[in-house]
RNA sequence: GGAGAGGUGGCUGAGUGGUUGAAAGCGCUCCCCUGCUAAGGGAGUAUGUGGUAAUCCCGCAUCGAGGGUUCGAAUCCCUCCCUCUCCGCCA
């Protein structure tokens, strides 16, 4: 949510700059919304006000005759004031929607842009593999043992889920081990957290009211399947006033994460990568304002060391304007070579979102005169089913086997290379 | 799921219809005094929002959340959430 004060103030600019996005701000409605609200509330606390006093002028009032008179009176305005009353709440409500369906401003340095092809490619890493011999996609290769299994998830589930067996099952586990103990050490606090949330963390965090149709609901309860750890995660300080000396605060958590994919028929239909559950390793930080864009680029760098980790190539960059999505400021992706599809493919995405989130989720920071909300960054580092797409790609062999990343071998058990023909 | 108890400021804890935004204690901050294995005195110490651009000033709201009764609610009523104890069930 943007401040309002901002909104009252500089609406030329912020509309200039969410016109960027895509966004339309309508100044006339905010106008209208905004004065009638501060009619309303002027009209609502001034009886408020006459009304306390008169309460406690009957209670001390010993004239019985004048007692009468100002319960009368009181009476009288009690009345009034209850009508303006719902007349203000309404108001204000109607206000605060408008105000949630806004998304947030972007950062000066981000390029204009409308679409995923203006984004800006910062550096690529990584050689990409020369294959003397027609290559598998990860599907295939999966498949050779039954390994990946896509009819059983469609018995159990529908499409778009996915049963894993054996190795590959055991090297999505690897990944998600051996990716939470290197953010930890990088200094990142484990966290386990619900995987249904609340309607309130998912305003707070941004995904309601606007993007409900992306959301699992439980039908029988006012609760919804995470979409990302991003959302009980951030919101674990919701509502709490940190002291400035904690932060920053790094948080590290593996969860599923649920994704309806509504308006997404027919893309990517092959393979595990976009699937209506899959696993992530994501990254948290509740930073002071003034550290949130070295932060940004701290929490990407700690993400992009799995991938030179991993030994995968990938390249990053900067979402245009258009792309940047709904409450971030800036965002980075990290892409990673699928040799199939002869592309890279978003594996990561790492966003400042400035008090955007935090102003939602009243998190705030003390401070000696005023208190101020926090910034919060997130990342994912990485998204488990991408990365295992991309290892199996990435690393088949002719004979169809798969070379197993050093850095995994200890969690595989010392296995090196999976023999995924047998 | 059944029975009972309870949710008050950073913490402990008073308060069952009328200057209570909230006693008291602890903690914390500042000042004064004193000076020595310490202590004493004083002041301050929630959050949000509006009037305003504003640290000051004034108003309004907030005692788990939301409704209701009343001139007036932390106090009474209803619904929900949460915590604790006992029973049941269960990984």
């Amino acid at each position: 949510m943007l401040d309002i004060n901002l909104l009252r103030n500089n609406f030329k600019e912020i509309k200039k700059n969410l016109q960027k996005k895509g966004f339309e701000f309508d100044e006339k409605t905010f106008e209208s919304l905004d004065s009638e609200r501060k009619r309303l509330q002027i009209d609502t606390e001034s009886l408020q006000e006459k009304s306390n006093i008169l309460a406690k002028e009957v209670a001390q009032e010993k004239d019985q005759d004048l007692k009468d008179q100002k319960l009368k009176d009181a009476k009288k305005i009690s009345t009034d004031l209850k009508e303006v009353k719902a007349k203000l709440d309404s108001a204000l409500e109607e206000l605060n929607n408008f105000l949630l369906e806004i998304p947030n401003v972007l950062s000066e340095d981000v390029p204009d842009g409308k679409s995923e092809e203006n984004n800006q490619i910062i550096y690529e890493k990584g050689s990409i593999p020369e294959f003397s011999f027609k290559i598998k996609d990860h599907q295939e290769l999966g498949e050779l043992s039954n390994g990946i299994n896509f009819e059983e998830s469609v018995t159990i589930a529908k499409s778009r889920f996915v049963v894993l067996r054996k190795q590959i099952a055991k090297l999505h586990r690897a990944l998600v081990q051996y990716m939470l103990d290197v953010h930890i050490e990088n200094g990142y606090e484990e966290i386990y957290v619900p995987y249904l949330v609340n309607k309130n963390s998912l305003v707070g965090t941004g995904q309601l009211p606007k993007f409900e149709e992306d959301l699992f609901k439980i039908s029988n309860e006012e609760m919804y399947l995470i979409p990302t750890a991003e959302v009980p995660v951030s919101n674990v300080y919701r509502n709490k006033i940190l002291n400035s000396e904690e932060l920053p605060i790094n948080f590290v958590a593996h969860t599923p994460c649920f994704r309806s994919e509504a308006g997404s028929y027919g893309k990517d239909t092959k393979g595990i990568i976009r699937q209506h559950q899959f696993d992530k390793v994501e990254l948290v930080k509740f930073v002071h304002p003034e550290d949130s864009e070295n932060e940004l680029d701290k929490l990407t760098k700690d993400a992009e060391s799995i991938l030179n980790n991993l030994n995968l190539p990938y390249r990053k960059v900067i979402l245009c304007s258009g792309d940047t999505g709904f409450a971030s400021s800036k965002t980075f992706d990290l892409e990673v070579w699928f040799p199939s599809q002869k592309t890279y493919r978003e594996i990561s995405s790492c966003s400042n979102f400035r008090d955007f989130q935090s102003r939602r989720m009243k998190i705030r920071i003390k401070q000696s005169k005023e208190n101020i909300f926090c910034h919060t960054i997130n990342g994912s580092g990485l998204a488990i089913g991408r990365t295992l797409a991309a290892i199996l790609e990435n690393n088949q062999t002719e004979q169809g086997s798969v070379i197993i990343p050093e850095v995994l071998v200890n969690y595989m058990g010392g296995t090196k290379e999976l023999n995924l023909s047998r």
